[in-house]
DNA sequence: AAAATCATGTAATGGGTTACATGATTTA
DNA sequence: TAAATCATGTAACCCATTACATGATTTT
């Protein structure tokens, strides 16, 4: 059995918690793991059917009157497949973060201009914060528990650490650029 | 003129700098942005010609007898250009983290596995940290400010926090799974 | 003399988003 | 009955990595 691709990864593993449609996966991706693993309905559906003739999945007709749905769920081959890259050492890890970027091109801007930067930054992680804490407030008080959980919990502290550092780092930033102006 | 690609982005920043050659833009990358804004040859070398024809940067013959080398520099068109950008705030935030999902999928293990995903997030933050203290290691004492310095500090000491917190968390979902378990 | 590094480039391939297309069912 | 949502899919792009190709110069 070949590697699995990136969007097999997070169909395989959305798999393990029940089975679900297609338009189901891009539902939950967007609404949890979107923060850290994307996926589009471009890759979605050809990769479903990739993963079903690879027998890790085994769809199953669900169709409401003529609309058409169908669930797919884990084959043991499947489980299997998923609990083996479970135990593997994560290797990907990528990240395009412009607004770093700009940080650290800051210089090409006049002093006064620099701490903008940051403060850019810092909202970046304010906007990311709001997103998750509405994410939050949509799980009951009981289910606030498990590794999904704990990732959202993750995303949140780590966002607030950003925003706070970002938030330090302009203030001195700009208090270097004032007091050598006024020299 | 329309807008810049991911890649165009990194190159007239780091021109912003000083002019290099598609070769020196490749080093500078790999020293410095790679850890949030990797560029590749295949990249790197027709994107230059693109920004030439667009008149963004200008290159200049510096072959060293029959070995090539050409290095560019920003036009005032392209200090234009970058700075307007710097100026605009950040879109791209893209972020796809293995170790992240496994967290997220841990449920799908026997209890007695699941800090182990947690351990190896914590793991691959160390293995960064190190890198990135590496990085530090080779800046002289007097050059340890400015913009570049900056993201590298973040980049420090976002990775030591995330460490922490990973091995926090792994301590958390551990004890809770031995104290299950004695039930 | 060999190995490392400097230097530039392209073709194959992979992976992904976006926009488009189509139509059913459910809700307001 | 109109709008929203459910549901599936594809084609046109875009962006990027990798491997390959080539050869000069510098260091060991």
């Amino acid at each position: 059995m070949r590697n699995l691709s990136p969007t097999a990864k997070v169909i395989l593993g959305i798999l393990t918690l029940r089975p679900r449609s297609g338009y189901e996966i891009k539902q939950f991706v967007d609404r949890s793991t979107r923060f850290f693993w994307t996926a589009s309905y471009g890759q979605i559906y050809p990769e479903l059917r990739r993963l079903e003739e690879a027998g890790l999945v085994e769809g199953a007709d669900e169709a409401t009157g003529d609309r058409a749905r169908t669930t797919y769920q884990l084959t043991s081959n499947g489980k299997q497949a998923v609990r083996a890259w479970l135990r593997e050492p994560p290797e990907t890890y990528e990240l395009r973060h412009e607004g770093m970027l700009k940080v650290f091109l800051a210089d090409a801007l006049p002093p006064s201009e620099r701490a903008q930067r940051l403060l850019d930054m810092r909202d970046q992680n304010l906007a990311k914060l709001e997103q998750l804490r509405a994410v939050e407030a949509g799980i009951p008080e009981e289910s606030r528990k498990g590794s999904t959980y704990l990732t959202l919990r993750f995303g949140i502290e780590s966002s607030e650490w950003a925003a706070a550092w970002c938030e330090r780092a302009a203030r001195q930033v700009d208090s270097d650029a004032t007091s050598r102006k006024r020299k």
